[in-house]
DNA sequence: ATCTCTCTCTACCAATTGGTAGACGATTCG
DNA sequence: CGAATCGTCTACCAATTGGTAGAGAGAGAT
């Protein structure tokens, strides 16, 4: 609390440095398996500078969520803001944009789902987070489906089960790999058209 | 491995409990979370009984995947063996099936979902174990594709579509339950029907 | 009655965990 | 220049972890 009050005024590459490293390690292994030592040294620095910043591990686990929460709102964001006006097209974007940085960072969408196993304060937390991105999604379905440029469903369901498919493609490599499918762009790219096609047949007016 | 034949020669009820609590522990909060204390603790016994029927923990993770492998591999064969001839009817009867096992034991699933924080030798070993059943599948939506009785599509990625969207279902109830959906029987029984409509949308000839 | 084998127990152990206390240089500010 | 503050460090700590050694209760077999 008086230590993010300090970063924000005075120093910057540590703190953010402590975060990217959760968040990587966090997101691949989990919250209870990495331990502050480990965070630590792939900083460089040692375990009580982290706790220096973050007063306990829970807390460094809150900004962390933070930090996801915030780059998936940005990430959504742009992708609406630029997506075309057709409604299809614009779902596809932001499936898209949702798949890219879960490429690049796998512990972007693995963080989340480990949703559950956190403590009920951090799940909450989370979820409120979230929960404003699916509420967003709903409205707009819903929103469509009245204009009649989509085929009419329960728009809640529909985005509950995109947020579901999302996280369990981007969070379940290893099994999918083993029936032959590879974790590369490419495979996950063909992966992502699969889905569109779907999303097409399922929501097209 | 000496303790197994001890077992299947002697006592049942020990390993079998000691099994059932390490599922649903592991499933629900992930490995690294829970000891083997608590796992004994629930179990009414002490650790070190838990470590004469299983030489390590990790060794029990073993004997829970296996466990959790074989329940599944029932579970949908008895699936497949009572549902109709007709393809999607089939299809869902499947999904049906893996769904109903993974409310009432929310770590059936959940563990499955964890196979990326694994050892890589365990995640190979339950990769091992999955993949036979999402192959069966392959062929399955393969065999019904070529005799024009679904659409035309890649088999291998609508199963990993599949595979990925019941996972996701099944292990993120908690921010699903944020956009004001209930993890009851009746939430999961309508999101299960609004996949089959998806399903039925996307693969009907 | 004793011997053997199965199973659970008590008693430890080294390593690691998250967290505390406080010393030490470097910066900034009066 | 002196003082305060900031950021990282060394040095600990209690609790918990997975795991070992071995005692001893109970049942069956000889």
């Amino acid at each position: 609390m008086m230590a993010q009050w300090r970063y924000a005024v005075t120093d910057r590459t540590t703190r953010e440095r402590i975060l990217d490293a959760a968040l990587d390690l966090f997101g691949v292994r989990g919250v209870v398996a990495v331990s502050l030592d480990e965070i630590a040294r792939h900083v460089g620095v040692r375990k009580q500078t982290v706790l220096y910043w973050f007063d306990s591990k829970e807390a460094l686990v809150d900004g962390v969520l933070d930090k996801v929460a915030a780059e998936l709102v940005i990430v959504i964001d742009a992708a609406v803001r630029a997506a075309p006006d057709d409604p299809l097209d614009r779902i596809d974007a932001v499936v898209r944009a949702v798949f890219r940085p879960a490429v690049r960072r796998p512990g972007l969408l693995g963080l989340v789902r480990e949703v559950s196993r956190l403590s009920q304060g951090q799940a909450d937390r989370l979820a409120e987070r979230i929960a404003p991105l699916i509420d967003r999604a709903v409205a707009y379905l819903g929103d469509e489906m009245a204009a009649g440029r989509l085929r009419a469903g329960d728009p809640r369901l529909i985005a509950a089960l995109g947020y579901a498919t999302i996280t369990g493609i981007a969070t379940e490599p290893e099994v999918l790999r083993a029936v032959g499918w590879t974790a590369d762009a490419a495979g996950l790219r063909s992966l992502r058209d699969e889905l569109r096609a779907f999303l097409r047949a399922a929501l097209q007016a």
